[in-house]
DNA sequence: ATAGCTGCAAATGCTTTGCAAGGCC
DNA sequence: GGCCTTGCAAAGCATTTGCAGCTAT
């Protein structure tokens, strides 16, 4: 209680990031609860619902700072809105559509059996997968 | 020679859309090859370029009607930029990302060996999957 | 002290829309 | 003629940027 940023300031510490409040408040709200899927607006509205306040700028600043860090990934689902997800490692998305939210998809749900051969001089960079879903009643 | 519009012309009438001077242009560029990836911003290029006045505004409208009569389908790839696939069937895609371009997948050369389980009251409106690809000396 | 960070407001880039004029049936 | 289309310009929206003031070290 004491002590309620310890986790979020070691997180900022190790990627070499001035533990400011804005990035403060931020990280706790990212990383205390386990596999977030968020935009920058969403976040805003949560950070300063929760007090601190942080401006949207700053926001996407450090939505961007974090994942430059490889603290974040950038997931793109929907072309008119970003979102990032605080689980790094390699896994899928299903996307709800009418919902505006977005789930992992556990490693053991969905196989790729075999990928694209890589054109000489190129890499690749990811590999993206996204199941839509939408109501049925429709 | 004397009706180079004929094909783009039954393609129009065949979604019930008026073929107007501007459709007609449109449907020939997007049509007469086959498998076109291509943005409103381009396609604009394109048919100025190839002589007919067509307003971005007008390229863009005409590109969700040719989505939702189904002879398009939206790819998303690109946060910034909302590509239009003539290929309408199942398929999946590569991004090159350094050329800003898009490639079909043959169906062989990737495959999905299991989805997820739909939830009650969802379904499935698509899978998306992307390889990203990226100029290795980077 | 100083390099880094923040926030505002303005700018950007893609896309959509309102509405008056024009074109197809 | 009447309804569908078009095009311009303006609006919209998510995101980025410039810059002056503030903050962590």
């Amino acid at each position: 209680m004491t002590r309620p940023y310890s986790k979020a300031l070691r997180c900022l510490q190790e990627v070499g990031l001035r533990p400011t409040r804005q990035r403060l408040a931020l990280t706790k709200l990212l990383f205390d609860n386990n596999d977030r899927h968020i935009t920058a607006e969403l976040l805003h509205h949560e950070v300063n619902e929760a007090g601190a306040k942080v401006s949207l700028a700053t926001i996407y600043n450090t939505l961007h700072q974090f994942t430059d860090a490889g603290l974040l990934k950038e997931v793109i689902v929907d072309s008119s809105r970003t979102y990032f997800d605080t689980n790094v490692s390699d896994h899928h998305h299903i996307y709800f559509k009418d919902d505006e939210e977005l789930q992992d998809i556990s490693s053991d749900e969905l196989v790729i059996k075999s990928l694209p051969s890589v054109p000489e001089g190129k890499k690749i960079s990811g590999v993206s997968v996204v199941v839509h879903m939408e109501n049925k009643a429709d």
